[in-house]
DNA sequence: AGCACGCCGACT
DNA sequence: GTCGGCGTGCTC
């Protein structure tokens, strides 16, 4: 048989900034379906590529074809990855400007990098037989249809001893019956307690029993909250599906771990896969129903690479894959609740209200203000709330604290020459940790012991100025040192044991092993007062705390940054959902908010738990400042040795768009939709010795907004050779960003 | 980004 | 004479 070589098309990882682009041509002597997995020798190593269409380079005609190489060889064994899967990366790419194969490579598992076609080889078959070991017996050894693009799964009826489901409210049910019967996209919008849960696990039990193939996808914003999402998913699902049907994703996983559930869900052999925002890119070819839980959640939005926002990626994924979509949240981004409007105003979700609580407690926390321009100046703690927190912790109840700062305080001062100690690479203050004695930069990770005296003019009475979660966690300490915990007196302590206050933040998961065992000891009561940064805000239950409180949230108020408000909001709602879970302790819930704007509209929306009323509140000043979700926002940041030289760069980039883009035949239209600001320092204008600048470009018209976008990329590379671009370290584009 | 090649200091 | 420092430069 005569050898027939065919040209293929294959992504490659390669810097964004490289000359050579991320889609290169290759020889085989079979023609492989767009989505196979290869090896390709790439300059003097072999890595690994994704075929793709034919038409996707324009470079390969310039190119001399003895120069084009032979693929090193198929992973055979992994099913070609399928066509919506391709839209998806497609997609990203286009959108979120970044080329395509950097996407692509980084939508797979990086183990899958590294290893040989025989070592995946050996891995397969190895996931395959565990898979069929663990696998429940099915009732009936129907034949399950072959999964659609090859894969190989086969997927394990359901056996006909069901466990009976927990009973729904008629909220639930009525919201599980709207999912299942209608097209979504939903957005799920639960109160704290209001059983959503419950819900996501019902709808896709739906999904799943209905089609033997069906897989479903539920994520959530940190890798904090996949433990017990994967307890109560497992605890549900494997009775029904086998040991093999529920898999994880998320970056704390190691390497073998993720290319394990990778490859399940790619075969098929996974029917729930559980994850963050990285598991949006996770290939399941029977996709059918994907859940974002706290789909408000920052932390969907990635921000590093392309920056992507996996809640708007998964809508569109739902949309390529004709799966619903459900979007939960107590507190929705101000996005997807506009998007949730009627229909007839042009909504496009469809909105699902579940108000009440579910269980004995029906009633919402209060919520009490205390107006701190009544308190003794610098007072941390304001009296009242002093002397609830002691009569919580007099009678046995747990309360929390938070306080979103970490270390003990964010600035030390030297009175005498003013000496404060910042960072000598950043242009932001050295934190004081007192627990080691350290100052310690939270920009670019700098540490250094305290000094015993001011490093400019010797004085030894350096103070530290301001608090965090440590300092709070000390004073509070004092301040309950008389207390006693009811029911520890002995005759050893005749009057009891002193109050415990426990603090969790960063910095304690990271030196005291993991935040579960924190928690455990929170939960086994052994503690009284817990003080920590927003991490405890998210996601627990917390059964016996009856009192939480937030010392000072004002700063969001007044902030630059126009969703600081809706963070607040929603930080402070979560926070408040932590209170009063018990039956017995829900009624004397409380929310306690110490503000120098006791009266503010958030606080005042925060008391009458209207949520509705406050996104309407800022809805309307959006639209009043055409800010988003009214107009389409990009950032381009840039990075450089100086701060000149990161704007220059920018503001060149700028003028190229006045000065040669408007030339340019047929882009008038776009043009004159798109605005381009001047460049400015960002919020912090250096860290690590590397001065960042950015520039807001802002347009009615999210399409506009593209349109100029990719044929502006080309521009900024150009910008990026001549002198004006030559001390740019590097530079990236974040379309719809968070931060501005 | 990797991983070459390439041109100068301290070792067997 | 080699081993190896990390400064430029290319990868279908």
């Amino acid at each position: 048989m005569p050898t027939v070589n065919h040209w293929l098309c294959v992504l490659v990882q390669t810097p964004a900034h490289a000359s050579i682009g991320s889609v290169l041509s290759y020889q085989s002597p079979t023609l492989l379906p767009p989505g196979t997995l290869v090896r390709v020798p790439l300059g003097a190593r072999e890595t690994l590529g994704v075929v793709w269409d034919a038409d996707a380079a324009q470079a390969t005609g310039e190119l001399d074809p003895g120069k084009i190489k032979a693929i090193g060889g198929v992973l055979e064994g992994i099913a070609p990855l399928n066509v919506r899967w391709q839209k998806l990366i497609r997609f990203a790419a286009q959108y979120y400007q970044r080329a395509i194969g950097e996407v692509a490579l980084a939508a797979l598992p990086p183990q899958l990098r590294g290893l040989s076609a025989t070592q995946v080889q050996r891995r397969l078959s190895r996931a395959v037989a565990t898979a069929a070991r663990v696998a429940q017996p099915a009732a009936s050894p129907s034949d399950p249809e072959p999964a659609a693009d090859g894969a190989v799964g086969a997927a394990v009826n359901p056996g006909s001893g069901r466990p009976p489901l927990p009973e729904l409210t008629p909220e639930q049910a009525a919201v599980v019956a709207q999912i299942d019967c209608e097209v979504g996209p939903f957005l799920l919008f639960g109160a704290t307690g209001s059983g959503k849960t419950e819900v996501y696990l019902q709808c896709v039990q739906q999904v799943l029993a209905r089609d033997p193939n069906a897989q479903a996808m539920v994520m959530v914003p940190e890798i904090n909250l996949t433990p017990q999402l994967e307890e109560r998913f497992r605890t549900r699902f494997v009775p029904l599906y086998g040991a093999a049907a529920v898999v994880s994703l998320h970056s704390g996983m190691t390497h073998p771990q993720r290319l394990k559930s990778w490859l399940a869900a790619h075969a098929g052999v996974a029917r729930i896969v559980l994850g963050t925002r990285m598991a949006i890119f996770a290939s399941l070819p029977r996709l059918q129903l994907i859940v974002v839980d706290e789909e408000h959640d920052p932390s969907y939005k990635s921000g590093e690479g392309a920056r992507y926002s996996a809640r708007d990626l998964a809508v569109y994924r739902g949309r390529l894959e004709a799966a619903k979509v459900v979007l939960g949240s107590a507190t929705p981004s101000l996005e997807s609740w506009y998007l949730s409007r009627p229909a007839e105003e042009g909504g496009r979700y469809q909105r699902l209200h579940m108000p009440s609580r579910v269980g004995q407690v029906k009633q919402l926390p209060q919520v009490r203000r205390v107006d701190m321009n009544h308190q003794p100046r610098h007072a941390v703690f304001s009296m009242p709330l002093l002397n609830a927190i002691r009569a919580r912790v007099a009678c046995g109840e747990q309360c929390m604290v938070f306080l979103n700062r970490r270390g003990y305080a964010p600035v030390l001062h030297c009175a005498d020459c003013g000496w404060k100690s910042a960072c000598p690479h950043c242009s932001a203050f050295r934190v004081f940790h007192k627990i080691d004695r350290t100052l310690r930069c939270h920009h670019c990770g700098l540490t250094e012991r305290v000094p015993r005296a001011c490093p400019t003019c010797g004085n030894v009475d350096i103070a530290p100025i301001g608090r965090g979660t440590e300092r709070l966690e000390e004073h509070l300490a004092e301040l309950l040192a008389e207390l006693r915990r009811p029911g520890t007196e002995s005759t050893e302590h005749p009057e009891g044991l002193p109050v415990r206050v426990a603090r969790i933040d960063a910095d304690t998961t990271r030196l005291k092993g993991t935040l579960e065992g924190q928690l455990a000891a929170v939960h086994a009561g052994e503690v009284d007062v817990l003080v920590g940064t927003q991490m405890i805000a998210k996601g627990h239950d917390f059964r016996r705390i009856t009192l939480v409180a937030a010392v000072n949230p004002d700063g969001a108020l007044f902030s630059s940054d126009f969703r600081a408000p809706e963070r607040l909001f929603s930080l402070l709602m979560q926070a408040t959902g932590r209170a009063g879970r018990d039956a017995a302790l829900g009624e004397r819930a409380e929310m306690w908010i110490q503000s120098f704007q006791p009266t503010h509209p958030l606080y005042t929306a925060l008391k009458n738990h209207d949520y509705p009323g406050f996104a309407a509140q800022q809805l309307q000043e959006r639209q009043q400042a055409s800010l988003p979700p009214f107009s389409s926002q990009a950032l381009v940041r840039a990075d450089a040795k100086t701060q000149d030289a990161a704007q220059g760069f920018l503001n060149a980039a700028r003028a190229a768009v006045s000065q040669e883009m408007v030339h340019w035949e047929g882009w008038a239209e776009v043009l004159s939709q798109v605005t381009l600001y001047p460049a400015v320092p960002m919020g912090i204008q250096r860290v690590a010795n590397v001065e960042r600048a950015q520039m807001l470009i802002e347009s009615p018209s999210r399409t506009a907004l593209q349109h100029f976008l990719g044929a502006w990329q080309p521009v900024l590379h150009a910008v990026r050779r001549t002198p004006e671009g030559r001390d740019v370290i590097r530079w990236a584009i974040d379309v719809d960003p968070l931060a501005i």
